[in-house]
Formats: structure tokens, sequence, C-alpha cells
DNA sequence: TTGAGCATGTAACACGTTACATGATTTC
DNA sequence: GAAATCATGTAACGTGTTACATGCTCAA
């Protein structure tokens, strides 16, 4: 159930906004180590209110519905963060790949390999942008300091796939 | 369509082989970048051969079935490999989890980066483990030397992880 | 006044997980 | 003969994706 914690999570830290809000907040950060979709989230919306964990704080125009956490909500967020661990990520269908490399000549492996390559240094690159563009003193979207923690990750993650790819190009016909 | 193509690539490779036995393979290898349950695997194995990408070669006891890829199965195969790309993963739990470290007190944002940090630790020593159980020039399972380069990606995968918790760890009262 | 963006939702389908269900063979 | 392991499958449920559907408000 990660994404309704994402989510209560992100009104916890962000009290106040709308479920486009949130979708548009979410997909900017969020989104890049947990992605969803605008129907779901919508729905886990409605799952959460109807569940006591956050409530509507104010309506507006064009049936806008602004929430934020109740207790139960913060109850269940420190939960799950202190006494229930993380499942390990296991879906990397790049590597999935890796595996069948060898059913290919050696071009087309080594072709793989680079485009790889490439993806995770713009990957870097468009992190690295991010990073200079986000104002971590004034943190308006309030996902500082620990946004900037799950950022450092995004760049290595991306260093680290740069620099496999490039020692596994050298590891076909060397 | 990953767990499919997952599947049809490793009866590519290792073909005569049940689907008892390509689970086993899978947990050992494939698993750890696309987990699949035994149920999602047979019900798939029964779809490859109703499409005709794969076929029973032979029966055995117990209604044992061996599968073997078909023509139309390799160039399957071929096409998703060469002419598709991969979709990026984008689900981690735990890092998901660091955006709401701020939530707790220091203390406890502490120790579940320490966790993770230890945690990655122990992938990276049972991978190594793992490397060095598997005899690379006489490849049993059939799945040298690609495997050996998609092993290389989890080492530095846990490696990365680790400096990463050890590097987050130091940010938090610094 | 028209288009971009705000705003919410539903329905159908695909994929994945958990639990159940069954039975044959081999090994001790 | 009991237990471990081989071996395959189904059913119910939960999660995730795609596509559709609708309408309001604000700025140019």
């Amino acid at each position: 159930m990660s994404l309704r914690h994402g989510l209560l999570g992100l009104i916890v830290e962000v009290p106040g906004r709308s479920g486009y809000d949130l979708l548009k907040i979410f997909e900017l950060s969020l989104g890049h180590v947990w992605s969803a979709t605008q129907s779901q989230l919508y729905g886990e919306l409605g799952k959460l209110a109807a569940d006591g964990l956050i409530e509507v704080t104010s309506e507006g125009p064009r049936g806008r519905k602004e929430y934020g956490a109740t207790p139960a909500g913060r109850d269940e967020l420190r939960h799950w963060l202190t006494e229930t661990t993380p499942k390990p990520a296991n879906r990397d269908e790049a590597i999935l790949r890796v595996f069948f490399l060898g059913t290919l000549e050696a071009d087309q492996a080594r072709d793989y390999l680079r485009e790889q390559g490439e993806k995770a240094a713009r990957g870097h690159i468009e992190l690295a942008e991010l990073d200079a563009s986000l104002d971590w003193e004034h943190d308006n979207d309030g996902l500082a300091p620990a946004g900037r923690i799950a950022l450092e990750y995004g760049k290595r993650y991306m260093a680290m796939r740069r620099e496999w790819a490039e020692w596994a190009l050298e590891q076909i016909e060397p």
C-alpha cells in the first residue's frame, strides 16, 4: 500500500492542496520513485478520506477540494514509517533485458548498453538541473530537506548506471 | 509485458525445462530484477504456449512438461530486445519513505537510514557470494556471460545504496 | 470568445498476489 | 510408510493502466 502512504505523507507535509495540486507535486517528486496515474490518485484520495486518514479542509471553485491529514492519518504515517519495513524494489526491465543480450549479435548488444548508458547520463543531467532549480532554503513545496536526500539518491543512481553501462560495454568483445 | 518476455527469454536460453525448473532458475536470476509468483509463471507459460511462442517438447512423470521456444518465439524475443525500449524502473518504496523522514524525530530518521545502509551491505555480500558460487566458465544454467553483467549491476547497485545511506546519515544533524 | 489549464471522476481491462487444492514420485 | 520434493493448476482479490467523460474558470 505504498501509494496510499505516499499520498498520505504528501498531504501531511503539504496540506491545503487539491487532488490536482497533489498530482503535480507528486509527478515532480515522489513520482520518480513511485509512479501513479491521475485515476489512481483520485481513487486513493477518496479511500483515504473514507477511512478518516485525511479530510477535506476547504472547497473552492470548479469542485476543488483541499485536503489535510487527520490525527489518525498522522498516526498511520508514523506507524508505516517506524513499524513496517519497505519491500525491496524488484522490477527493472532494463536490467532484465541484459540477461538475454547473449541471444543477440555483439553489435546489437553493444547498441543496447550504449543506449542505456546514454539514458542514465541524460537522467543524471535532468536531476542535476532539477536540483539546481529548487530553492532548498525556502522550500516552496515543503519537501526539503528529505527531498534533497532523495534527489541525491537519484543522482547517484544515474551515475552508477552510466558507469556500469560503460563497464559492460568493455566486457563484450573486449 | 515483461514477465512474458523474461520467461520467453529464459526458455530460449535454457530449453528443456519444466515450469517447476524454470521457477527455480527464475528465482535465482531474473527474479532479482523482475519478481514473479508461481501462479503468474504457470499462467504465463500457458499463454505463451497458446500464442505459439513456446511449445511442450516432452512430457514426464507427475505431469511434468518441458518447454522449448518456437521460431515465432525467437522472433518475438528479438523484436522485444531490438525494437522496443524498456520502461524505466519507478517503484522503490525504500526511497519513497525518505521523502517523509522529516516528519520523524532525527533519531528515528537516522535509524531508518542506518537500516537501509545495512540492508544494502548485506545485499552486496549476498551477491558477491552468489557470484563466487557460480562457475562462469561452464555456466550450468546457460545464463552466462550476460548473467555476469547483470550480477555486476546488482553489486554496484548495492554498493551505491550503502554509500548513499552513509552520506545521508551525515546530512541529518551534521 | 476561445483556448489553456483547472478539476474531478468512472469503467474496462491487465497484471500481480495470496491462498487454496491436488496429487505423484523419490528418499529415508 | 512418512516426509520431502516435484509438479501443476484455479479462484478471489487487490493494484495499476488506459481511455473516456464532463464541466468550470481565467486570461488573452
